[in-house]
DNA sequence: ACGATGTGGTTGACGTGTCAATCAGGAGGG
DNA sequence: CCCTCCTGATTGACACGTCAACCACATCGT
């Protein structure tokens, strides 16, 4: 099933499949690299930035344990950490002790980030649908999550090893 | 042709298309990731480090001037410098004065930095085969093609404004 | 009660990326 | 020739990410 006799070759992929790999990160990437640059300059926040705002918007009483706010986002603790700092700074979050656990932490929404928040939200909103949504029919769309499925799925189970 | 009369809400994304959009991003991002961490294992290479190196390898005579890498390559200058600086410290590239240009550089590929190259490039390329090209069928692949190719003629041009 | 172990979170070091400023050398017009 | 302007490349400041080390508190077994 692995491997039929004349298929030494088949292990690389072909030039055609590496450029349909390289057209397809690069992509991305561009997408990416537009949206942030988008986002940056309408409402002077990061996708970082904009990650954990939504989370807090969207968290009850805008706060969050530091570690299930990590985790809503997918981040890793550290990377949060050092993010947190830097939106400290600029005043959009604060940190506070936690009552319920003396080593944790509780993020809360400033009134400030909140504000940064809606200003930055539908201006993203659009950009994603004229960089994105626009871009492509229907049914690449339908194609696009397909195939995002396949990736993912095939990520996750890293078979015939 | 841009909006007909009851379309105020088709400015923004549906919750559909966002998650979509989504799955497709972090999708991008993860496959990203895990290659980086792949070459950064089996080579102590990054993707910058394989990119410089790949371009210098089909140079003639294995030296570029640092303008025509960073065109190649599709970097900002600045970015390069950064990067030959932290590549020369490793000794996998040097730079040295142009002759026909005396505020050029010229890049050149060390021994190491070839040596280097060559371990990486089988894995990385058996890496691509396994997470990207082994996880769709044929359509699939065809389908990212045009999705690609959507997306770029799109960004490119930001009609409708 | 206390020591081992685990968990929440922070920190420092360092690679990476962007932007703006800088600098040196080429190129053209007076 | 000299002054201006352009261009190739570097630099510094800073944001961002990862990794490993760390610290403080919690937990659990005895």
């Amino acid at each position: 099933m692995t491997e039929s006799t004349d298929e030494r070759r088949s292990v690389f992929p072909t030039v055609e499949e590496l450029r349909v790999w390289r057209d397809f990160i690069e992509t991305a990437e561009a997408l990416r690299s537009n949206l942030t640059s988008r986002l940056q300059s309408e409402s002077a926040l990061s996708p970082g930035d904009y990650a954990v705002l939504l989370a807090l918007s969207e968290a009850d009483g805008h706060r969050l344990r530091s570690s299930e706010l990590a985790a809503g986002i997918g981040w890793e603790r550290s990377r949060l950490s050092h993010h947190l700092g830097r939106m400290e700074r600029r005043g959009l979050v604060r940190r506070q002790n936690c009552a319920a656990d003396n080593r944790g932490a509780e993020v809360v929404l400033t009134a400030e980030g909140a504000e940064a928040f809606r200003r930055a939200s539908i201006p993203h909103l659009r950009a994603v649908r004229e960089l994105f949504i626009d871009a492509l029919t229907p049914e690449q769309l339908t194609m696009v999550d397909e195939i995002a499925g396949a990736l993912r799925a095939h990520l996750g189970a890293p078979r015939d090893l």
